[in-house]
DNA sequence: TTTCTTGCAAACCTTTTGCATGAAC
DNA sequence: GTTCATGCAAAAGGTTTGCAAGAAA
């Protein structure tokens, strides 16, 4: 597997796009990120850091950067984009709770083949999927009662 | 199981809430809208008939019909929100091919199984779950090579 | 030099909200 | 009568876009 760098390049290559010290700098900051974010959060970080690059580029950069692989869209209780770093192979999903806003990843195979079968029986290609249980975690359940 | 008109009552009147002839009126209509619809659609339709009922109602009264159960919320490429009828013990996830945009409905008991083990294992109470395969159709990805 | 990109600010679009009027209970 | 709901129009808030200036190839 090549470097984010080069996947990211080479992207941009094969689209006829241009590598701009902006683009580099976004790419370079959103793998920093942990956890969830949006594109604000990674604005704000640019321009603590006296990284000159304006919002604009930031929302038009963050869908290449999805494109490529290097991030994920994820969470959607929110009616906004969240992403997260996409480490090949480390699929994983989300329980969010609606009452404490908790946010569980979890990991599971059985899951994984059950989707995987899916879109093959479908001739589908996945791409990328998105699981998200919506409840109440354990802790609020009982605090309600 | 009661009527959806029986439910959305006990749900008000749990909540403190009144029937009033719009929420009635969101109700009926939204029963009818067939498929994947938005609360623009939704508000169209009873304009188109004449149900004078305002936007900022329907707006207020789709989220009651998602804790009914009545409704249920899908589809999250979109950036917005849409709902589809929920027939109950009906779960199904989506297809959406990133191409052509079209949305395969499926079901598929394992996945079902898997996730309600998930949670299960979390002490998680699923009240809904969301699953979306996005990706590229059979057609599409024939037409790109 | 051509084409793509940036930054800015304005536009967009769905959803939410404040407020006065009106209706359910 | 109280409390809640409605409708309107305005605000909100994330995201997109037109355009002129500037940079990559």
């Amino acid at each position: 597997m090549d470097s984010p760098e080069a996947r990211f390049e080479e992207l941009l290559l094969a689209k006829g796009l241009r590598l701009t010290p902006q683009r580099k700098r976004i790419m370079a900051e959103a793998l920093t990120m942990g956890g969830h974010f949006e594109a604000e959060d990674l604005h704000d970080r640019l321009r603590k850091k006296k990284s000159r690059v304006s919002r604009a580029s930031v929302y038009r950069t963050l869908p290449l950067l999805v494109e490529t692989g290097l991030l994920r869209e994820v969470e959607f209780v929110d009616r906004h984009a969240h992403y997260e770093v996409s480490a090949p192979g480390d699929s994983h999903a989300h329980l969010i709770c609606t009452s404490c806003r908790a946010v569980i990843e979890f990991r599971h195979a059985s899951v994984e083949r059950a989707l995987a079968e899916v879109a093959r029986s479908h001739d589908f290609e996945d791409v990328t999927h998105k699981v998200e249980i919506v409840g109440l975690c354990g802790k609020c359940r009982r605090q309600m009662k």
